[in-house]
DNA sequence: CTGAAAGCGCTTACAG
DNA sequence: CTGAAAGCGCTTACAG
């Protein structure tokens, strides 16, 4: 209060850098592209100019021009509840905002929660506010999946979209053989009555996991039993649920494998309830590695997915889109991490 | 592939309206400025123009000229693990994004958790490309809060920054008042022997639900005894090691304030380890009321921090300060949330 | 290799 | 209340 406060100053322009240079702003300009035509000469005045004066680029101006914004929506559109509970979630954005970090471009997050929110998010990325998306969302018939289409914006999904005629490219675990990796490792360590808690089937990570858990038992010779299949929502109180259902419909099951850490810790707790030990009684499996996987009790047995490499590649994946490549989608490889579970 | 791309379409600009409504392009922007100074002939008509063309804002040309970005920047300082880990984190993040979205301003995730990121956010920042900083970062002194200062960024703090002659504003729960409230429920149930686990003592939450502990304990005639407080640093595995030491230094302890529901999870596991039943024969009392705090064993008896109205206010006091309002901190009342565990 | 100039899409005094 | 015009800070053909 006693302080005056100073105005900011307006930040230097190409023009300062071109003055104190001494050439034209044209050549700093091209200078600021990469260098290319530019003579040694004034390449290293302007580069002393740019540290001099302090210059940072104006990416409105450069924006204006380019008509490019230098920027990325990190979109989510799932049920808020569900996703910022989810720690993936956390990993996700995370390795999204540092991938992005190193190519100098901002990741604005947006949240369509609602109708509202949709409609407004909608308007916002496609008047060319953002370059491109990356999209998270997992259930199935997602609105804003058809809408980004039609806009002809750059987008990449975290995980296959399900339920669209849009071929959206997208990056992913490879679900099925996690789920295989799992499942023979049940079987190796003699588990014959394995049951499954699935994600909600309208998501990859249900469907994909589920396959591969079915493929695995019937390569093994092993009878599809209904009775040791459940459906969980990815929350731990669904994975609570699913294995109480369980233990009631096959009470001599011996392994579980989860598609879940999170419901995994849920179904840990049901077994707890019913007096089951894990890993003697019943081996539990679960899917992610997420932070929570080494503090559960025991200790989970897991799929790591790697996000790291998950949110580097959408980003890569993204930036080539921009850049107009043809799309492609990638499915990366998981890894079994074997703790005390099973 | 068989498809031919269509080039995604330059969308209208205000001279394309300002043709369609019949008027000059000035015309059209006082219109967009909130239609002082219009005739209601030339609004009506304006904006049948601007739903007919489709017209939405090119803020790049409009930040060119207001010299505003009308975007803010959400920075994380913490070790990055640490806050990625906090349940807090997610609510405080969606609640600043939704509370950014209904004045139209985008979020833009910034992560300075190497030297090298923080070298390169600062300039960013300072240079213009956000009107306006959320800052999130618990331990003192941070050289961001310094660098921001100097800038003369407008800026927000989550929680009161500590170690800095700066005095950024901010918007924190009443951590003493929650504190206070958290023991004399204990208290009022018959606990006489209440140990706490502090968070880290270089944050704002560490020290003053510290404070309110002792303050608490002091007015019910308690002596202060020091092998009844043990200080953790707001993970789970901190919360079950301090716990675990707790127990060690003072067995007969019959109840404990744990500043993190983290922590407080942890130290249920210490205290399930040591055979000792909550609340039976130790109550356990957590902070946050984050989403963990209803999944404990027992469920958890805590305090809860309105995020909502955290957030909130955060991004209203930040845009007072963009506005040239002078600063002000806010502080919010916590709220005793009464489950199993105590 | 370099400079002069046009133009990106807006806002905002300034006259009227 | 309205239009003409200047200008925000850049990039990029275009000549040379």
């Amino acid at each position: 209060m006693t302080e005056a406060t100073p105005a900011r100053r307006r930040p230097p322009t190409i023009h300062d850098v071109a003055r104190e240079a001494g050439i034209s702003r044209g050549t700093v300009s091209r200078v600021l592209q990469g260098g290319h035509n530019v003579s040694p000469e004034a390449l290293k005045a302007v580069n002393a100019a740019i540290r001099k004066t302090g210059y940072v680029v104006n990416r409105h101006a450069r924006s204006l021009v380019t008509q490019r914004s230098d920027s990325v929506a990190f979109l989510l559109t799932e049920p808020q509840t569900r996703f910022f509970e989810d720690p993936n979630f956390n990993q996700l954005l995370r390795g999204c905002t540092t991938a992005l970090a190193k190519h100098d471009i901002p990741l604005l997050l947006m949240i369509a929660g609602t109708e509202e929110e949709r409609r407004r998010i909608g308007r916002y990325i496609t008047s060319g506010h953002v370059d491109g998306v990356l999209l998270v969302s997992s259930h199935s018939g997602n609105p804003m999946v058809e809408l980004l289409d039609e806009a002809r914006m750059p987008v990449v999904a975290c995980g296959k979209p399900l339920g669209h005629t849009s071929t959206t490219p997208y990056v992913a675990a490879d679900d099925n053989e996690g789920a295989r990796a799992m499942v023979r490792y049940l079987l190796g360590t003699g588990r014959r009555r394995i049951a499954t808690i699935t994600g909600p089937l309208d998501t990859p990570g249900g469907v994909d996991r589920l396959n591969g858990y079915r493929e695995t038992l019937a390569e093994a010779g092993l009878p599809q039993d209904p009775a040791l299949v459940a459906e969980g929502d990815y929350s731990r109180a669904g994975g609570e649920a699913a294995m109480t259902a369980l233990l009631a419909a096959a009470p001599d099951l011996d392994a579980v494998f989860v598609a879940s850490d999170l419901m995994a810790d849920g179904a840990l707790a049901a077994l707890e309830q019913a007096g089951r030990r894990v890993p003697e009684d019943v081996a539990v499996g679960g899917f992610d590695d997420s932070t929570i996987a080494a503090n559960t009790r025991p200790a989970l047995t897991t799929v790591r997915q790697p996000w790291d490499r998950i949110s580097a590649e959408m980003v890569r994946v993204l930036q080539s889109l921009i850049a107009g490549e043809p799309p492609a989608s990638v499915i990366l490889p998981t890894e079994l991490i074997v703790r005390a579970s099973a």
